[in-house]
DNA sequence: AAGGGTGTTGAAAG
DNA sequence: GCTTTCAACACCCT
């Protein structure tokens, strides 16, 4: 479940549940989850360790120990379930996280694309992939004028460039179709082709839509269940995404679904037209 | 019923 | 360099 509302709504119903609870061990079930050390040496550095805060950075989340943090990544489908030591594992329950007392904190990920690492606590940004992290839409400087310089001279699609997590943190494929329709531009726009103003609105349009869908626990779109009770209201929300052959909410014209960069893209061909 | 698509990202290829 | 494609993996729909 993985764009910055969900990992958010994750993060905060963790931490409800694991702050100041303590691992008595952990143990893997699919290696290539954990980067950077061996899975043996993984478990070893976790186990006796208490849980002092959840944190969170774009799409990554942290679980902050005394000295160290777990990073961790969903990827596409990655989940986290509380439950009782005596459960049985699922099948796609990849890392078992045992508390002394004994319940479980369980990673599942049918896909096995979600990453784990242990860094020193504090150094979280030199986590794999977190070096070149563009700013979040929250952050103090995300505007128009950030957005306008990044782009530089790129002839990209938007839809592809609003992707790319050194531009802006936090963003993925359901928010990015929901921010270009609020910003009116259609997908296959050439960032180069953006004016000013364009780039004003996609600044306050990932702002409010993250917000929006934080506010609201994220959005839930595949059947999801969680011992956690995590589940997203902002599927209520959106305009486009996922939406194919619905009426936009603005003018009632049938939304279209085309490919840009190989991610589904959906949008109004009416309220978005394609510029340059 | 095989193939395309899926809330992601990084490596490889152009 | 910069940009696009594809692979990592499992499952669900046509």
């Amino acid at each position: 479940m993985p764009e910055l509302p969900e990992v958010e709504t994750i993060r905060a119903t963790l931490s409800e549940h694991l702050v100041g609870r303590t691992i008595l061990k952990v143990d893997v079930f699919y290696d290539k989850i954990v980067h950077g050390m061996t899975p043996a040496e993984f478990c070893a550095r976790l186990a006796g360790q208490t849980v002092r805060s959840m944190g969170r950075y774009g799409k990554y989340l942290f679980f902050q120990f005394d000295a160290i943090t777990l990073v961790s990544h969903l990827r596409m489908e990655g989940k986290y379930f509380l439950k009782p030591e005596t459960e049985p594992r699922e099948k796609h329950e990849h890392v078992i996280f045992t508390l002394v007392d004994h319940d479980t904190l369980r990673y599942h990920d049918t896909r096995k694309f979600g990453t784990m690492e242990i860094v020193p606590r504090g150094e979280e940004r030199q986590a794999a992939g977190l070096r070149a992290m563009g700013p979040e839409p929250f952050d103090p400087g995300f505007d128009g004028k950030y957005l306008s310089g990044r782009a530089g001279k790129s002839r990209r699609a938007v839809k592809s460039w609003l992707l790319d997590q050194t531009v802006v943190s936090g963003l993925g494929n359901i928010y990015v179709n929901e921010v270009l329709f609020l910003s009116g531009l259609h997908p296959e726009t050439r960032v180069c082709d953006l004016k000013k103003k364009d780039f004003a609105r996609l600044a306050e349009a990932s702002r409010a839509v993250l917000q929006k869908a934080v506010d609201l626990g994220g959005t839930t779109i595949r059947t999801y269940y969680s011992s956690l009770g995590v589940t997203g209201r902002f599927q209520n929300e959106l305009n486009v995404h996922d939406r194919k052959g619905l009426p936009c909410p603005v003018c009632g014209t049938p939304v279209e679904k085309i490919q840009v960069g190989g991610r589904g893209s959906y949008y109004c061909p009416r309220c978005q037209r394609k510029k340059g």
